[in-house]
Order: C-alpha cells, then structure tokens, then sequence
DNA sequence: TATACGTATGAACAGTCGTTCATATGTTCA
DNA sequence: TGAACATATGAACGACTGTTCATACGTATA
C-alpha cells in the first residue's frame, strides 16, 4: 500500500492542504475532477490509445477513431488543455502525441480496477 | 514503464480485444469511460477522501463532505455500482468504505499528474 | 496572389448529469 | 403497533457536454 499522505499533499508546498479529516483543498478536487472528467469519454480515450507509441496527424487520428476531423479536433483541445497531448506543426499537418506516461499509468489502473 | 500489452489486454480471455491497431474493444472503452465518470465529480471524490482509513455512515458522509443526505446517498448509489465502495447494515445504519485499493491508486495517479 | 488542403473554432442542438424536494422504505424502541 | 430516525428513490429542473455544420485560419504550391 502507498503513503497516503503523499496522495493528500502533492509537494511540501502543500501543508495547508488538509481539511475535514485528510480531504485535501477544494481547489484541488476540482482539478482532480477535471482531470478524469477528459478520460471519461470513449472518444477521448480512444485518441489516448491511437497515440499510444506513435505520433498522428489530426486526419489519420480521426481515421484510427472513427470520429469527424471536427469532433477530433475539438477533442484534442480538451486533450492539450489537460496536458496529457503535445503537438508540433509540419506544413499543413498538426502532428500530435502524448505529453507524458501519466496517460499510461492513468489508463492501466482504471483497466486493473474493470477487469478486477 | 510498464508493458503496454498488459494495459491493451485484461487477461488471457481478452486474445480478440486488439482492434484499430491495438485499441481496446468498443465495450471496454465504454466500460472504462464509464468508470472514470465516477471519479469525474468532486462529491464523489470527497466521499471517497471522507472515506480512506474508515467507515462511516450516510449521514457522517453528509457531513464530511458538506453535502445533503439525499446527494450523498444518490452519488453512493453510483459508487456502489462502480464496485468502489462497499456496505453493510448497523441498526438504522448503514455503514460504507472503500472496496478495494484502486481507490487509492486511481486518485493518487491523478494527483501526480495535477502536480506534475 | 489565388487555390487547395489541413486544422481550428463558434453556434446550435440533443443528450446527460447532479442537485433538490417530496416521499417511500426499512429499522429500532417504547 | 405506532412513532422516530436513517437511508433510498423518483420526478423535475438547471447546468453541462459532445457532436454536427458552417466557416475561419494557417500553410504550401502553382
């Protein structure tokens, strides 16, 4: 099991962190709730794993999805707002990409908890 | 960084999940979506803080999270059925806590990214 | 510069979500 | 059994979300 007081606090920044018993500031819970709220939609999700190793252009994103250029395009903004996609232009095209292994470890354990 | 396959894959029943180039079957991403949803709220996620290390009944959840009895008991409503709290009756009572350690692993995950 | 292509964005719409309010269900004790 | 308490539930409402459609923006090439 982990310290769950490294859960509660995120750095030594934190120490007024805590009210109501370990519940950690309310500022906080929005942007944890904000954060799950961008894996909790299939699209998304599916934008997540057709990166997963690799870098896409907007259209091919679309393609591997299923989704419109618009509604992709729409997505990948929630996706950059939360940080969890880069991206770097060449030419016309936008080539996105994953921001870090958070997306990884995020998905792995929502997975472990589903499938028990 | 863990193996990737281990994420695409539940268990060795999951051999025809591979689709799209290794995205998970449509009902998994729906599935999976679904559970992070759960944590997408912040009383929900209050709950769960209010209820790491113990149990506690509806009403002292109320409390703790300073919400109303009625939002309270409709977001456990959702939380049992997600498999991430559990109860059992005391009298009038009904006591909750946490199912099982994905709670804690699935927020701190979270957090990590928040804080970078 | 004009055209074509890839991407981003705003408005609008249907669908979903979380709360409140009222009330039902279930339990204990006199 | 009846009253009091704890919890659950259904309806209804406002707020939010994801898509589509139309169009604007940015880039490369002729």
């Amino acid at each position: 099991m982990e310290d769950i007081q490294a859960i509660v606090h995120c750095d030594a920044d934190e120490s007024e962190a805590v009210l109501l018993e370990g519940m950690p500031e309310e500022e906080l819970l929005y942007d944890l709730a904000d954060l799950f709220k961008v894996f909790a939609d299939t699209t998304r999700i599916k934008v997540l794993y057709a990166l997963m190793g690799k870098s896409l252009c907007v259209a091919h994103i679309a393609q591997a999805v299923g989704a419109s250029q618009s509604a992709v395009s729409h997505q990948l903004r929630v996706l950059k707002q939360a940080h969890l996609v880069r991206f770097t232009r060449d030419g016309k095209n936008v080539i996105y990409s994953l921001a870090d292994d958070h997306v990884y470890t995020i998905l792995s354990q929502g997975m472990n908890h589903i499938c028990e």
